[in-house]
DNA sequence: AAGTGGTCTAGACCACCAT
DNA sequence: TGGTGGTCTAGACCACTTA
């Protein structure tokens, strides 16, 4: 029995290590570990377009069968793209890409928090729609070269009826290839919302930097606030798959009544 | 040989659900999954001072043995602990409590960066040290009650020989019961590597809210700006395990040559 | 060489959701 | 009822570190 046991702990163990080398030619070098190729083929899988915002990716069982892999693997491929908040499993349902709707924007990627706590959806209003090509710095951010087609607009942001947040957004023409202004007023949801929904730009990792500055004429105007009055100034970089660049912004804040809210690290459970 | 193998399995299965059973008995109510009941007790290993910071925990195979678990589920809580950033597992070595140190800080609470990118460590400088009273926000900020014994610092942190952050720390008594002037300033790490050393809080968690403000006469003076020029302030709530806040901070910031950055999600990989 | 964590298997049963 | 993800087992072998 215990001779029985062994022979069959040590056909198991052999045929994984099979399976390992059998894959490891499909899919890559066999440098990587069997469950970063499978989230990689994940990653294209939803990048590709293939499985939209908000749709279920396979179940485990079928990207077992699919990939020819234990599914402690598959779940462990799994594991990490909800770490990155790019999946949510739901128990009994399964799992999906997520979708940048408001109300999860609120929670993920939107900063500006009331004093008194409160999070709130910002009403946006587009003030200009331009086109233009980047220079320097804006080259360098979005990692295009210079003299490339970009978007240039302008947002303003209003809070409880003021407004509070003005933004100037760059995006690369390349990955927003019919971006129209008609487009971008007319749409129903977040600008994350509306990158993944028209143009498949899923935005997964953002990169803020922050400073205080003093109120220009400009901002002034639009912010209701006095020249030389501080103002929170965000650069942010927002990326996509493999941290890639797609967009950038400068925003400037009014922080009278609203704050830039950071929680680092995970809430214990 | 079918035979003996469905008999098999279905004997470990059936272990299993004894072990759970048995488990939950020692541990909770049966309600909580097996490993949250391991990540517990393995959170009050580390708070307890029982491993120091830089010491390593008991190795997989002995909390197998200790808690009468298989390794995966050993292994997934210690994944928890690891992705809160409680842990950092070493192969080959073992899996330690993370130490404060200031190369570390560097990449983890510290969020103030050169604008050509550079991290630095700061020389800090405590210009002020007193005992003081919890008034009704701090007490709201730390958990604690009006009137409460609190310690209150003032810090001056020198970048690339200038001066950048003036800090104002408030810590309360409970948490630092034996904390002198003396202590403070001739620690040679920095405060939360401190605080670990000194009184075994490990800072797991922070949150901070950020506006923008203008200089008043104190600032000015002790960052070498102008009155009203425009400072990056930021109230900083630092907590321990289980979101315990320990530490309040304000810190107001000269933004000319650093910015504070923050990261959102993980770097995919 | 001995010991550690890292990867992977091939299932089982449970909790939950939809129909 | 059938299908999903959630938990858990009892190992195996691999990669790496330390002595």
């Amino acid at each position: 029995m215990d001779e029985t046991q062994d022979t069959e702990t040590q056909s198991m163990a052999q045929k994984g290590r099979v399976h390992r080398r059998a894959l490891s030619a499909v899919f890559g070098d066999g440098s990587r570990p069997l469950y970063k190729e499978v989230k990689l083929a994940l990653t294209r899988l939803l990048s590709s377009g293939d499985v939209g915002p908000g749709e279920a990716i396979p179940t485990e069982k079928q990207l077992c069968e699919q990939f020819g892999v234990s599914i402690g693997t598959i779940r462990k491929a799994i594991d990490e793209l909800v770490a990155e908040r790019v999946l949510v499993r739901q128990q009994g349902r399964g799992t999906f890409l997520v979708s940048h709707t408001p109300e999860r924007m609120l929670n993920r990627f939107w900063r500006i928090v009331g004093r008194n706590g409160a999070r709130e959806i910002p009403i946006v209003q587009t003030l200009t729609f331009k086109r233009s090509v980047a220079d320097d710095a804006i080259a360098a951010a979005l990692g295009i070269a210079k003299g490339d087609a970009v978007f240039s607009i302008v947002n303003l942001q209003l809070l409880g009826g003021a407004p509070v947040v003005l933004d100037e957004i760059i995006l690369p023409h390349a990955a927003f290839p019919n971006l129209t202004e008609q487009g971008l007023r007319t749409r129903d949801t977040t600008m994350y919302g509306y990158y993944q929904e028209a143009f498949g730009v899923n935005i997964i990792n953002v990169f803020d930097k922050l400073s205080a500055i003093k109120a220009d004429k400009f901002v002034a105007e639009h912010l209701s606030v006095k020249v030389g009055e501080p103002i929170l100034k965000v650069q942010r970089i927002a990326c996509t798959f493999d941290n890639q660049p797609v967009e950038l912004r400068y925003s400037q804040i009014q922080t009278e009544n609203y704050e830039y809210h950071n929680t680092m690290g995970m809430q214990s459970t």
